[in-house]
DNA sequence: GTGTTTGGCGCAATCGTTTTCGTAAAAAAA
DNA sequence: TTTTTTTACGAAAACGATTGCGCCAAACAC
């Protein structure tokens, strides 16, 4: 079973004319008589008449679609993203492959190599979790593939960057818990090998230190699967709880770590916020109707999508080679719910 | 910038070989020596040759990809079910290209045409909430383009469907209000041009009647923009609630449905289940930690996405023409948490 | 009337691959 | 030795579109 469509060489054909002049016609060529174009221009409407995209990127050398590498997309941040870059892409006729590393390096890698072989024209990618070398894509960077990174991003490739401001997301959020009056407040977070884990540690750390505390390392867990892997969450939160001076809050540092940890606090019948206050980094739409409602640190993902793409699109489109980066750092919101709320004492 | 691979040509000119030799030798044909072949292979690993996918293409005429229609990708449903259209797709060596209709008849129209004319192999759908007429369709398939569909699927193409059951989840999910001792169920749903909206209303229909109850029209709440637009939900919930006799329970037939009436219920502090208890059809992961936790009837999405991509790499492989289709109706679960329970009138 | 310009179009190469067909040399059969 | 078969490879067309170049005829200049 096969699709056929109306090519250039039918018009040629059935107007009794050249493929070239055909082709030239379509584009409005000067060398064409006004009589020929408007004779082809009807045809071509009447049947028609797309160009096949296939034989258009053999011919330019390019395919004008661009890949896509997240960890997931059934995460509203991530989903969200993807509603950015292809609103930008479609826009500006790029097709858009997506695929999901699921927080493997493995898969990560596989795809890059896949999508890059299936010739896309540049890529944009938010790194995985378990991705500590990145010379994959030092490789394809290389060879000359347009690159561009969003939210997990790294610096040993020269490229633009679109991340929210993590730093002062983390710092606010800790700032909020220490106002509420929490005082052992722990941190959940991924793989220390992500960009988003230390610039949200470090804004987590500074807010403790200028409220005159010492942060604790025994009060931050790293998972390295980002939250993929429940039981790992689980550990580093039974392991919290089970510190003699328990944490009176938590401040997690992702969309499936605020929900997995909330998920489990309820499971333990640990109540939020009155023994344990919750603050997490997500996007999740649902998060005011969580129980209780998720006081959330979220990123603006749908414009960090667009505005990536656009950069992406630009190196894709650059006729000369590109040498000064830009990295966009967007503000990021803190929306305060009941999870955060400082209970009086009973 | 562009990205410049190895092609069969320079293999040819540095092992001396003509470029038919080194396709054949690459495909292991008979027609080549052993030797021959040893070289062009050891040379094709060392240099990582990779055959450019858009002339194979242009060859084969076909593009080793489909495209996918879904309303929403930020939806743990739609997610759920790309996920599993994109694992067997990899599998089989396919490409998934995700477009997103929100719902629009307009941007299905462009979606689809936009998808054909990019040469996909084939197509999998959800149809849009707007959609009543699949004429669109219905035009590509005539032409020879498989078509698939999924969740919201329509007889009008005789063609492979993927659904869950949609009659029996809505049966036992008013069943089991019923049997929670609720009496005055609603039921807020979506377009009625939606073969889910049918089905799910029968099954909802059928388990009034078979508690010898007679449906009530006055209950039944149509949402033409499945939920995409708040307000239309708000005000469908508002002339429940101000119902002389209001309803003791909700029974919603779609995700966002679910969130966006749970939602509104919570603003408006009415106590679920106390005031009115909610049961939705919905796969989100965090269902269990709403408040209240909301009891739902999943569908098994990831299997649902599997299925359909296999009935349609099976159409677009097919040597000869396909005549006889699959309807395949997978089971759905009633995940009852406690958003139905009845609490003893105090 | 000869030479030059220009308008309008077709030829053919090209992108990278696949595939049919032809053919030279080597091997086998006569 | 001659004929046939086999082996191993190359030439070329094709997929559909783009584009530089060449060509013919009409229009113009002189």
């Amino acid at each position: 079973m096969k699709f056929e469509a109306i090519t250039i060489k039918d018009i040629a054909k059935a107007l009794g004319l050249s493929i070239s002049t055909v082709s030239k016609a379509l584009h409005g060529s000067h060398e064409i008589s006004n009589e020929t174009k408007a004779q082809v221009l009807a045809y071509a409407k009447q049947y028609k008449y797309k160009p096949n995209p296939i034989a258009q990127s053999l011919k330019r050398g390019r395919s004008k679609s661009i890949g896509v590498i997240v960890c997931n997309i059934d995460n509203n941040f991530f989903s969200q993203a993807i509603n950015g870059i292809e609103s930008v892409a479609r826009q500006k006729d790029y097709n858009v492959i997506i695929t999901q590393s699921r927080e493997s390096y493995d898969r990560e890698v596989a795809n890059s190599e896949h999508l890059s072989s299936r010739s896309v024209d540049g890529l944009i990618i938010s790194l995985s979790a378990e991705t500590s070398n990145v010379d994959h894509l030092v490789r394809l960077h290389q060879k000359g593939l347009p690159i561009a990174f969003f939210d997990r991003v790294t610096d040993a490739i020269a490229t633009h960057q679109v991340i929210a401001d993590n730093y002062k997301g983390a710092y606010e959020a800790t700032r909020h818990l220490l106002q509420q009056g929490f005082r052992r407040i722990a941190h959940i977070t991924s793989s220390p090998s992500l960009s988003i884990t230390t610039e949200r540690l470090h804004g987590y750390r500074q807010a403790l230190e200028d409220a005159g505390m010492q942060p604790d390392q025994r009060y931050i867990k790293l998972c390295e699967h980002g939250g993929m892997i429940q039981e790992e969450t689980r550990q580093a939160l039974m392991q919290l709880l089970e510190m003699p001076d328990r944490p009176d809050a938590i401040f997690t540092a992702s969309d499936r770590l605020s929900t997995t940890t909330l998920s489990l606090l309820r499971q333990m019948r640990i109540d939020i916020p009155g023994q344990i206050a919750l603050v997490g980094f997500t996007n999740s739409i649902s998060a005011d109707i969580f129980n209780p409602s998720l006081t959330a640190v979220v990123q603006p993902a749908l414009e960090m999508g667009q505005q990536i793409t656009e950069l992406l699109i630009q190196l894709i489109e650059s006729k000369r080679p590109v040498t000064t980066f830009q990295k966009r750092i967007l503000d990021t919101e803190l929306k305060i719910r009941d999870s955060s709320l400082h209970l009086p004492r009973l």
